[in-house]
RNA sequence: GCGCCAGUAGCUCAAUAGGAUAGAGCGUUAGCCUCCGGAGCUAAAGGUUGUGGGUUCGAUUCCCGCCUGGCGCACCA
């Protein structure tokens, strides 16, 4: 058993046998202090409960830690401290067997049963397939896939969708804008309207078509080419796309198109169950949702004057869609110009019956480019984007996925081209790699030296303050996982791992692995063995590459 | 004007569910290779957490006002 887990069990047994008067048991906060010398586990337990108890925190303290039956192997020693903590210092024999426990564990180590095999739906980038992947997708696309990784490491069943905006008026203009590029290119002046796709990636696509058909296209009525030239460019887009995400390593596990979803006259259902509820009417010849009654700040428009559905109604058939296909829960990552729609859309979920918490928006904040110091206006209509093929191309995936997910979310970011591309040796991204591929030298160092690594050996002779260092540190994986579900914050896993990597190099530095003491090295190799594991399991995460050599 | 998000070391960012003396990297300065990989390690300097109040035993974290920046405020998507 994990010494937390241990510590938990025996705080409940406690607090039971201390009959205190509590209509709910308590929830058991468990941290690490900041200090070392104040403990490895530490409550402030006894001053949540002061209030509740009319009690004095520490008397209450005393009181619980009276009640504590603990196991000398499990726990030293435990104090209480400052205004009222509960600090535990860990036993090194329970630190000791830590290690060989993460080594029989292996990949499953850090792993929970959080979830319970709860079904939840991560939808992200989900950009108009309008023109390639630009350098925001890909802060969204590492941060959605990381986000997937951990909850599935956290006991969820969790899936990746992507959904295409192939319907609408964008389409038709991507499909006009590619027409213009096709007749330009066979030397007729047809110019791109002022609302469409001007980006240099439409005329490319024009010549490949000229190349392919010819001017089989010319002699058509403009309305109909544009519509076949919309289909070729969305295809043409989609398919892009889609390489792109794969060789940043996104894999989703459903594309999912809005043309599909209008086809089958969801909204229509949408529409009827609103009217049926009493939740729409008509107005100005227009249809309305009552969103108003469920927390948004007015009335929204479903259906137009023209008789055409909103995007709203659309959006809102499609997430109907989602709980239908047994979402328990859904999370859509959206881009910081989209936070002003996340009422609308809560209010509709709420209306067709679906609890708040079975929803969620998290907003990706905005990346702004820095070209030489300066800020760089990217739009897509202009053309001016940095698409996330050279940045993979520039970068490479493990230092962009890194460089991405190793800032919260909702922090705005600076990405300074120049600096990623230049200095990408000092991108931390290579610091823990090194960590990793140091240790598989020593492991192949020690084979060299004739050392055969058993499977399990003893590890009762580490001891000293960096080898506690290290164990204490690896011990923390689990519960990095499950904050970064509760949080929403994949950057704790990639911090982590910086935390993992700088306290084995500082191990490593202070002492030998392979020396002339056997007990003592293959103790030594068991603590090598289980950092490796530990990182390559959040590389897993993180997806990026476990290097044996650098 | 209203709403949402952000503001932490020179720069890029952390700070575990409200916890104890706010931490890393880069950069700067001073050190460390007869020794398993120096893409490493050690140390120093660097802070009124934008600002003023409030709640609390305790606030970077929660609430209110103000300042600054970003983004929204469509019968567009």
């Amino acid at each position: 058993m994990k010494p937390q887990e241990y510590v938990r069990n025996a705080l409940q047994t406690a607090i039971t046998r201390s009959a205190f008067v509590l209509s709910d048991p308590p929830y058991i906060s468990l941290e690490r202090p900041k200090q070392e010398e104040l403990g490895d586990l530490s409550t402030p337990l006894a001053m949540s409960l002061s209030k509740t108890l009319g009690m004095a925190p520490r008397k209450i303290a005393e009181i619980i830690t009276q009640n504590l039956q603990l196991d000398p192997d499990y726990v030293e020693s435990v104090e209480i401290a400052g205004p009222g903590f509960i600090n535990f210092f860990y036993a090194k024999p329970c630190l000791q067997n830590t290690v060989l426990e993460i080594i029989r564990d292996g990949a499953a180590y850090g792993r929970s049963d959080m979830g319970r095999g709860r079904r939840i739906q991560l939808e992200f980038v989900s950009a108009n397939p309008t023109g390639p992947l630009n350098i925001v997708s890909a802060r969204a696309a590492a941060v959605g896939d990381i986000l997937t990784n951990c909850y599935r490491a956290a006991g969820y069943d969790a899936r990746r969708e992507f959904y295409v905006n192939d319907a609408g008026r964008q389409i038709r203009l991507l499909g006009v804008s590619l027409s213009a590029r096709y007749m330009s290119e066979l030397g007729k002046t047809e110019a791109v309207p002022e609302e469409g796709y001007h980006g240099l990636y439409l005329v490319d696509l024009a010549r490949e078509i000229v190349q392919r058909d010819g001017d089989r296209h010319a002699g058509m009525e403009a309305e109909a080419r544009a519509v076949l030239f919309s289909q070729m460019a969305l295809e043409f887009m989609l398919q892009r796309q889609r390489a792109s995400l794969d060789k940043y390593r996104v894999v989703y596990d459903l594309w999912f198109r809005e043309s599909a979803l209008r086809d089958s006259g969801a909204q229509e259902e949408i529409l009827r169950r609103m009217a049926a509820a009493g939740l729409s009417y008509e107005e100005d010849g227009a249809v309305w949702f009552r969103s108003s009654q469920f927390g948004d700040e007015k009335d929204r428009v479903l259906v137009t004057q023209n008789g055409e559905p909103t995007y709203f109604l659309i959006d809102i058939a499609y997430h109907e869609d989602k709980f239908q296909r047994g979402f328990e829960k859904v999370i859509d990552f959206w881009g910081p110009d989209h936070h002003g729609y996340i009422d609308r859309m809560r209010a509709a979920l709420l209306a067709l019956g679906h609890p708040g918490e079975s929803f969620d928006v998290s907003i990706i904040q905005q990346v702004n480019l820095l070209r030489s110091g300066k800020t760089v206006k990217m739009s897509k209509r202009a053309g001016e984007i940095i698409e996330m093929d050279e940045l993979i191309e520039e970068v490479g995936v493990d230092a962009a996925r890194f460089y991405f997910v190793d800032r919260r979310i909702s922090q705005p970011m600076d990405f300074d081209i120049d600096l990623a591309t230049k200095q990408s040796d000092e991108n931390p991204v290579f610091y823990v790699q090194y960590a990793h591929a140091r240790i598989c030298n020593i492991l192949r160092y020690a084979e060299e030296q004739g050392v055969t690594i058993p499977a399990q050996a003893d590890t009762a002779t580490l001891g000293n303050l960096q080898e506690i260092q290290v164990i204490k540190k690896l011990l923390e994986f689990p519960d990095v996982i499950q904050r970064v579900v509760v949080h929403t914050e994949p950057h704790r896993v990639s911090n982590y791992v910086q935390e993992v990597a700088a306290v084995f190099h500082r191990f490593y530095h202070e002492h030998r692995v392979v020396t002339e003491d056997r007990t003592l090295t293959l103790a030594r190799l068991m603590l090598a063995r289980a950092t490796r594991q530990v990182l390559a399991n959040a590389f897993e995460l993180l997806g990026i590459s476990a290097p044996e050599n650098m």
